[in-house]
DNA sequence: ATGCCTCGAGTTCA
DNA sequence: CTCGAGGCAT
């Protein structure tokens, strides 16, 4: 049987979607451009023959394409620096008040402009000629765009009037006005194109059109809001003079912009454009102040990549309303259950919301939000939506309140609350099949094992094909299981490939699916030479792209058998062991098969890890089933560490039996009370051994020497203490570590990373770094030594700033890595 | 006990 | 990115 059109078609997208998405996130080339080329006619093709079968989101529609989407890159002379950002009215009195205090001066003069919601692009004229125009990148380098800039009406060919430098770069958004936008996604409507989400990608997605023509057919608008390299010529003195002299050679600058003395006035306009947003042509999100005159912009200077002269004043994250269509909840690698909302899709802020987590059970009883309930939805920090509350009087009839089920929707274990806790979890362990696939995936996960194309899909079809059921299985997958599990997720279904590959092969050669395809494996020649003769190159295709992906991935877990001790310990999963603390794990004991029988208490020697910490690695390592777990890891999977070492010397600092028993929690065991314990009885056999009654004479309150007994007789504390205590002795009989690492110029001091950088990822500056002794850390605190911003900085920036933090940008990090 | 400072864990969308 | 909560200094 011949596949369907449909089936067809679906197959196709299937593919050219995979490849796109190699060659765009991974830079890689599943096919040739030739074989893609041939994929996407072929798409094209169906797709005419049979209207019904276009959709909106085919890969035919796709902004951009494939190969050779790459434009000419151009260095900004100037760089087109980003903005500090204000939400409050605070913020913007804080920002006045540091100018006034630098500059000392009272009266400070503001140009304010709306800030649109567009591209930020760079014009450069020669001579009075538009030259060449770009995009702002990552603000040193950004891409040259200029045929389809030549596109836009308003921005001039040549410069009007006179007096222009010889060189002068301007600078300004490109946008795409409400109506333009509306008239651009009726027509794509009416001619089943692709609906664009907003107008601000609207307008990025026009410019970064390789045809110029595609751009030319959309409405792009201009505003100039400032220059950037100026040669051969004097601007005038003041900001806003300069816009007025754009607007003379022949530049469109919005006529809201306006000089406003201090924060009163910027506060004014602040909300005066705020109400006229509405009514506006175009979106904007805020708006622009910047110190009018020159010479006090030149005082200010920057930080990092900011003007210290200038802010954007956003308005607050929009606000919409939609309905709740379901609540489910959400099984992680914990168990924890986490209530989401589905909600009728909805466009918050530039992107279309349908999702909510609603973060856990207390949050839904707080805002009682219902199946069916109109809510307001808001995108918090301008990323993560969440519901902000219930419109009570849209609420249907005969509603209940939501309540957390009692079982696991995918196991069925129950879900149980932990004394005190916010969270559900789903009491199923590792027989749960999602915490299983989540587990699975944390292990596989970059800063983990690193298994890199072993996405949540393949995991889940692994997992539910009883192919894999823990991490281990992971090292026993084979190169052909891999790929009959590709192909068939490729097509669907085992029956849909079935009938897709009868209709390409020779009637001869039809039959089981798998074994024709595994045999095109150049094994032979024959059905090599059949396959190549085939109408469409439909199953190379599928094959090569298949064998490609199986052949990487079994690549990527061979190589992730060599690791480190912190992967590793990372990579279990254990529940609150993240990435720091398995660092501090790795550093101070250094093996994991030490790791593995140390008894709880112990593990309290480390910084940072305490009792709760301590006791939850305690419990991992004593599960019967985690020990073979990583029995199965090193013997089956030949996964080893390569970087075992010996336990770090400090941790015999202050370790005695003594402490052992503090740090073993036993109630009312102090620090004083636990030395005249081992003063009379001294260590852990004689101590299990000991009536209650020596407790008593050893200096101990009744009760708590009552308690004690009751202790060391329940849940195997006496065989832990004994462990414990062999342990120690042996830490302590432990040569001393020799290798103890030298002090690195950055010892003791924590550094916060922020923003993008443009010269490493950060990753790669949190290792080098680190390399010199230094802590990377996550949040700003007045701690932090300096923080390391690159483009679009967010919050901890602001933070920074607030603090009085230093800050580096990338460059002065270069730099200083350079030097050390 | 109280209040930082961090870390861990969970999540959204292009 | 944000929230909750663990660890530790006060």
């Amino acid at each position: 049987m011949s596949p369907s059109p449909a089936e067809r078609a679906d197959v196709l997208r299937r593919q050219i979607e995979d490849a796109g998405k190699a060659y765009h996130e991974r830079d890689e080339l599943l096919i040739p451009d030739a074989d893609y080329d041939a994929l996407v006619r072929e798409l094209e093709a169906l797709e005419q023959a049979h209207p019904e079968l276009a959709r909106a989101d085919s890969p035919t529609r796709r902004v951009g394409g494939k190969a050779s989407s790459r434009f000419a890159e151009v260095r900004h002379v100037v760089p087109m620096l980003s903005l500090g950002n204000a939400f409050s009215d605070e913020e913007v009195q804080d920002f006045v008040r540091r100018i006034g205090e630098r500059l000392r001066r009272d009266a400070l003069y503001f140009s304010a402009e709306p800030k649109l919601d567009g591209l930020a692009i760079s014009l450069r004229y020669e001579d009075g000629q538009f030259v060449q125009g770009a995009t702002r990148g990552d603000g040193a380098t950004g891409e040259d765009v200029t045929a389809n800039l030549r596109q836009i009406r308003v921005i001039p060919h040549r410069l009007q009037g006179e007096g222009w430098p010889d060189v002068l770069e301007v600078r300004g958004e490109v946008y795409m006005a409400r109506a333009d936008f509306e008239a651009y996604n009726a027509d794509a409507r009416l001619h089943d194109g692709k609906v664009l989400a907003n107008p601000r990608n609207a307008a990025a997605g026009s410019l970064r059109q390789l045809d110029p023509k595609v751009s030319a057919r959309r409405k792009l608008s201009f505003f100039a809001y400032g220059t950037g390299e100026v040669r051969g010529g004097e601007l005038p003195a003041t900001h806003s003079a300069t816009l007025a002299q754009l607007r003379a050679w022949g530049f469109p600058v919005s006529d809201l912009c306006q000089v406003v003395e201090g924060s009163e006035g910027l506060l004014a306009y602040y909300r005066d454009i705020g109400e006229r947003r509405d009514g506006l042509a175009f979106d904007i999100d805020g708006v622009v102040y910047k110190l009018d005159d020159r010479a006090g912009q030149e005082q200010m200077g920057f930080v990092s990549r900011a003007p210290r002269w200038a802010i954007a004043h956003k308005f607050p994250a929009q606000e919409q309303t939609t309905t709740v269509e379901a609540i489910e909840i959400q099984i992680g690698r914990t168990g924890a259950a986490t209530p989401v909302a589905r909600l009728d899709p909805v466009a918050v802020a530039g992107v279309i919301v349908s999702n909510a987590t609603l973060h856990n059970a207390d949050q839904i009883a707080r805002l009682d939000v219902r199946v069916g309930d109109t809510v307001i939805v808001r995108r918090a920090g301008d990323v993560i939506p969440e519901v902000v509350s219930v419109i009570a009087e849209r609420r249907p009839a005969g509603t209940a309140p939501w309540q957390m089920p009692t079982h696991c929707p995918v196991c069925g274990a129950e879900i149980v609350r932990e004394e005190g806790a916010a969270a559900w979890r789903c009491s199923g362990e590792l027989s749960c099949p999602a915490q299983r696939k989540e587990a699975i995936a944390h292990f596989a996960s970059r800063r983990a094992m690193d298994i890199d194309g072993l996405g949540g899909k393949y995991i889940d079809t692994l997992v539910d094909a009883g192919i894999v059921r823990g991490v281990a299985d992971l090292y026993r997958l084979q190169r052909d299981q891999l790929l009959q599990l590709k192909l068939v997720l490729d097509a669907g279904s085992p029956e849909a490939l079935a009938s897709q590959i009868g209709a390409h092969l020779p009637p001869e050669a039809s039959g089981d699916y798998l074994r024709a395809i595994l045999q095109l494996d150049g094994r032979d020649e024959t059905w090599r030479a059949q396959a190549l003769a085939m109408p469409a190159a439909f199953v190379w295709n599928t094959k090569k792209i298949a064998t490609r992906w199986a052949d990487n991935l079994i690549a990527a877990i061979d190589a992730s058998r060599d690791t480190t001790l912190e992967r590793l310990l990372f990579a279990l999963g254990i529940e609150h062991v993240g990435e720091s603390t398995a660092k501090a794990l790795a550093a101070w004991f250094g093996d994991l098969a030490l790791i593995r029988r140390l008894p709880w208490p112990l593990f309290k020697r480390v910084p940072d890890i305490g009792g709760e910490v301590a006791r939850s690695l305690g419990h991992f390592f004593e599960q019967d089933g985690n020990q073979k777990a990583i029995d199965a890891l090193i013997t089956i999977g030949k996964v080893r560490i390569t970087d075992t070492h010996r336990p770090s010397a400090k941790l015999r600092d202050g370790l005695d039996f003594a402490q052992v028993l503090v740090e073993a929690e036993i109630p009312g065991i102090t620090r004083l009370r636990a030395e005249k314990l081992v003063a009379a009885l001294p260590d852990a056999a004689t101590l299990l051994d000991a009536e209650p009654v020596r407790f008593v004479a050893a200096g101990l309150p009744n009760d708590v020497a009552l308690g004690l007994a009751d202790w060391l007789d329940r849940d195997g504390h006496g065989h832990m203490l004994l462990k414990a205590e062999a342990c120690r002795q042996e830490l302590l009989a432990l040569a001393p570590d020799q290798a103890e690492q030298i002090a690195g110029p950055l010892e003791g001091q924590t550094v916060v990373l922020t923003g993008t950088l443009a010269q490493m990822t950060r990753d790669d500056a949190k290792a080098r770094l680190e390399a010199l002794g230094a802590k990377v850390s996550g949040s700003v605190s007045r701690k932090t030594a300096f923080v390391v911003a690159g483009t679009e900085a967010g919050s901890k920036l602001t933070k920074a700033q607030e603090l009085g933090v230093e800050v580096w940008d990338e460059d002065r990090l270069l730099a200083y890595l350079a030097a050390h």
